[in-house]
DNA sequence: TATTGTTATACTCTATAACTATA
DNA sequence: TATAGTTATAGAGTATAACAATA
C-alpha cells in the first residue's frame, strides 16, 4: 500500500497554481518583446509543433476558438514573429507560419525551459531521473487528465 | 549525458496547458455548485491549507488582490462555504473561515485529486512510484520555478 | 499616518455572434 | 449551404484606485 498518491496530488495542486504558472512564463519569455507572453505563447510554440496551419486549425490544438487564435496572430504579425500566407490546400484558408525570427524565439524559450530543468534534472542519479521522466509523461500523456 | 530535459520540459508544457488546467479543475469541482470554479478554488483551498485568515493574508498566500479575495469570499459566503467573523487580533479585521460545508467541499475536491493520481500511482511499481514522488516535490519546492 | 476590507473602475483575455469570401 | 478568416461585442477574472473604519 504505497499512497505516494497525496503527496503527488500536492505537488500537482502547486504547478497548477496561477502565480507559479505565472513565474513560469515570465521566466520563459522575459525579454523576448511585449508580444510573446503567456498569452501568445500557445500559438508560438503550437506552430512549432505542428508547423504551418490555418487559425481553425491551431485553435483546437492550442484549445482556444479560431477568433482568439486571430487576434494573436495578428500581434505575432506585427512583431515580425509569424506571416499570413495562401493556404495551398483551400483558397478560404490563410497559413500561419514562423518567420526565422519567430522559430528562434520558440528555440529561445524551449532551450530556457530545457536547461533549467535539465539543471535540476542533474542534481539526481540518472536512473532516477529516467524514471521521473518516463512517469511524468504517462502522466500527462495517458494520466487522469489527458483528453 | 542523460538528456531527460527535453521529455521533462515536454510534459510540463503539457501540464502548463490552459485545456489541461481547465479539465483537471472541471473533474475536481464537478457537482458541487457554481460557487465552486478555478476561480474561487484558490481561496477554499488556500482556506484548508492555512486556517482563518484575512483577505490580505490569504492573498499574498494565493497571488491574488485582497480585492479579488474579498470578491470571490463574497460568492463562497453566499454558497454558505465560509464565514466572515471578527478578527481577535486587530479590530480592522476580518477572519474568513471554512463553514463545515466548506470543509466537506475542500475535502472532496482533495479526495477526487488524491484518488485519481493513486490509482495513476498504481500501475507503477512501488519503487518508482516513490522516486516519481520525491523528485516531483523537489521540483515543486525546490525547483528553478519555486518561488 | 498606516493598513484593513470593500467597492467602483479599467484592463486583459476569451467566447460568441455577425460579416465577408470561397468552396 | 457550409466553413474559413476576421472583427465587433459581451462576459469573466483580475488589478488599481478610492473610500470608510480602525490602529
Amino acid at each position: 500500500m504505497s499512497s505516494h498518491g497525496d503527496t503527488v496530488a500536492a505537488a500537482i495542486g502547486t504547478l497548477l497554481r496561477r502565480d507559479v504558472r505565472q513565474r513560469i512564463y515570465a521566466q520563459l519569455t522575459e525579454g523576448l518583446g511585449d508580444a510573446v507572453n503567456e498569452s501568445t505563447y500557445p500559438v508560438l510554440s503550437g506552430l512549432e509543433r505542428f508547423g504551418a496551419s490555418t487559425a481553425a486549425e491551431l485553435s483546437t490544438a492550442v484549445g482556444l476558438d479560431r477568433s482568439v487564435v486571430s487576434r494573436h496572430a495578428n500581434i505575432l504579425e506585427r512583431a515580425e514573429l509569424l506571416k499570413r500566407v495562401p493556404d495551398e490546400r483551400d483558397r478560404r484558408w490563410i497559413a500561419l507560419i514562423l518567420t526565422d525570427r519567430g522559430q528562434e524565439t520558440v528555440a529561445v524559450m524551449r532551450e530556457r525551459l530545457n536547461s533549467l530543468i535539465e539543471a535540476f534534472l542533474d542534481e539526481w542519479p540518472d536512473e532516477q531521473a529516467a524514471v521521473f521522466a518516463t512517469i511524468l509523461t504517462a502522466f500527462t500523456e495517458n494520466g487522469p487528465f489527458a483528453n
